[in-house]
RNA sequence: GUGGAUGUAGCUCAGUUGGUUAGAGCACCAGAUUGUGGAUCUGGGGGCCGUGGGUUCAAGUCCCAUCUUCCACCCCA
């Protein structure tokens, strides 16, 4: 034994078959609806040139970046003045020149820039794919993780926001997670900010008071002091972050507050056309909340915030996205708006899990299996067989003649439905034994029988 | 990136104040049963005790380092 204990690296995981039917299953789930709704498939690469991806997710999000070593003589052609900086951001910059994506909205974006005059605006677009994160590992959260984003991207109506809440309470409803969706909007957020007279601490601000419900007000209230926010503001900002009440009270309130606010009058406005249009069709099973402590950190949201959590677990929000204005403004194209949403697929794998809301159905692929007795019967099998499959039913044949104890075993521990077995008794009969294997039952029917009654007994 | 816990068979875990050859259950393999599975019984294979160093006559056990996983921050799906 030369070799170590082989392993996959930190936050890294392997899926087996009974995983990744389950994982199938929320994908096909979730591309499904995707596609109901009007949204078309694409798919970028696993890594992005650095200069894509740096800068797009802030100081912290570059950190968290994996970066790709260049090929060859990588030492050489680096300047290596870099090296002795002991600057180890500067130094990976030199010999590093592509990265692994953090998220599919800046390769997204990209893509919109690179082929905005094949695309047909509003461009609706799914995607689903890993991203890589260097984040160090815990519950729910993985250096290596599937998204599953919608966006619509050249288009500013609020009916696509709109569109997107649709989805979402589809998704989860079919999904069988009781969910509650968190709306906020970044415009509110500002208008905040600029009425207390702290405009400039505005992600200081969002920042802490995104953490009201877990750390309480008194620790938010000294976390803003810490960064600087003013006593008067604190004080001032009391009121809106305490708030009770109905969607509709809250937004009474906050209109209120920011009457003085040209963008905090616009984000209330828009925030009252969505929730008009979730109140007047109704229909969602998914409940929809107002919520101002709802601030992701991403910088580039500028007017709707969506955060989906799972009622029954504690995990980190299962779906998050908004709206941003000028995303693909960085790459070079102005003035296209979009919005999206992105479902955290593993995240979700761990709520159904530990809900148990996986159905039964899915552990078994294979339905019937004929047991092996030797050549000459293996051979008497294989045209029943291949009739079973053209019914579109799964079957298979055990490839060795082993004892039959070994193959009956096999089928247990696959779930495999029905056995047939054919030995020389059937054979010289034309029939065929077929045992189910969950009542034990066997029955002697006639060979050209079999496909007709597997489909009745199924 | 900061702080804390953790690691013994494929899995879940025992293992005394440091003291012979490190155990159990489950799983696996074989047999009881040459054409009938799940149950039972019998037997069997399996371990660099995470890795590297140190203390000691003696280390799974104590010390240091490192890695893994988990937890809390940071941030996030």
């Amino acid at each position: 034994m030369a070799s170590s204990k082989p392993s996959i690296p930190k936050g890294t995981r392997d899926f087996g078959p009974e995983q990744m039917v389950r994982r199938n299953f929320i994908f096909d789930t979730i591309r499904e609806v995707f596609s109901r709704y009007g949204y078309q498939p694409i798919e970028t690469p696993a890594m992005e040139n650095l200069s894509t991806l740096l800068g797009k997710y802030g100081e912290e999000g570059d950190k968290l970046l994996f970066k790709i070593l260049n090929s060859g003589d990588f030492i050489d052609k680096a300047d290596s003045s870099v090296f002795k900086l002991g600057n180890s951001n500067a130094a990976s910059l030199a010999i590093c020149e592509k990265g692994l994506r953090y998220d599919l909205t800046v390769p997204f974006a990209r893509f919109v820039v690179q082929y905005q005059n094949d695309i047909q605006f509003p461009f609706k677009r799914y995607q689903i794919q890993p991203v890589w994160r260097a984040d160090r590992p815990q519950k729910g959260r993985y250096r290596e993780f599937y998204q599953c984003d919608v966006d619509v991207i050249g288009s500013n109506s609020l009916l696509n926001e709109y569109e997107l809440v649709l989805i979402i309470n589809e998704v989860f409803e079919r999904l069988k997670i009781h969910t509650v969706l968190k709306l906020n909007n970044r415009k509110i957020l500002s208008g905040i900010a600029e009425v207390i007279g702290e405009s400039d601490k505005l992600i200081d601000i969002t920042v802490a008071i995104d953490k009201i419900d877990k750390i309480g007000i008194e620790a938010v209230n000294s976390e803003l002091r810490e960064r600087g926010v003013a006593e008067q503001a604190v004080q001032k900002l009391q009121p809106i972050i305490s708030m009770t009440g109905t969607n509709a009270e809250k937004l009474i309130v906050i209109k209120d507050v920011l009457k003085s606010s040209e963008i905090g009058m616009k984000g209330v406005a828009e925030l009252e056309e969505l929730f008009g249009y979730i109140e007047s069709v109704g229909g969602l099973s998914t409940k929809v909340e107002f919520d101002l402590s709802l601030a992701r950190g991403l910088n580039y949201y500028t007017g709707a915030i969506f955060e989906v959590k799972a009622v029954d677990v504690q995990i980190g929000s299962i779906c998050g996205g908004g709206r941003y204005d000028d995303l693909a403004g960085i790459f070079g194209l102005k003035n296209l708006s979009g919005v999206g949403v992105s479902f955290g697929a593993d995240r979700i794998y761990d709520v159904m899990l530990q809900q148990e809301l996986f159905p039964e159905s899915l552990a078994a692929s294979t339905k019937v299996m004929f047991v092996n007795f030797g050549e000459k019967e293996a051979v008497y099998c294989l045209k029943a067989l291949n009739r079973l499959r053209a019914a579109g039913m799964s079957a298979e044949l055990y490839p060795d003649s082993s004892k039959m104890k070994k193959q009956l075993d096999y089928c247990n521990k696959r779930n495999i439905h029905f056995a047939v077995i054919a030995g020389e008794n059937e054979i010289n009969a034309n029939q065929l034994a077929v045992k189910n294997m969950v009542t034990g039952q066997q029955e002697l029917i006639s060979y050209d029988n079999l496909t007709e009654f597997i489909q009745h007994n199924i």
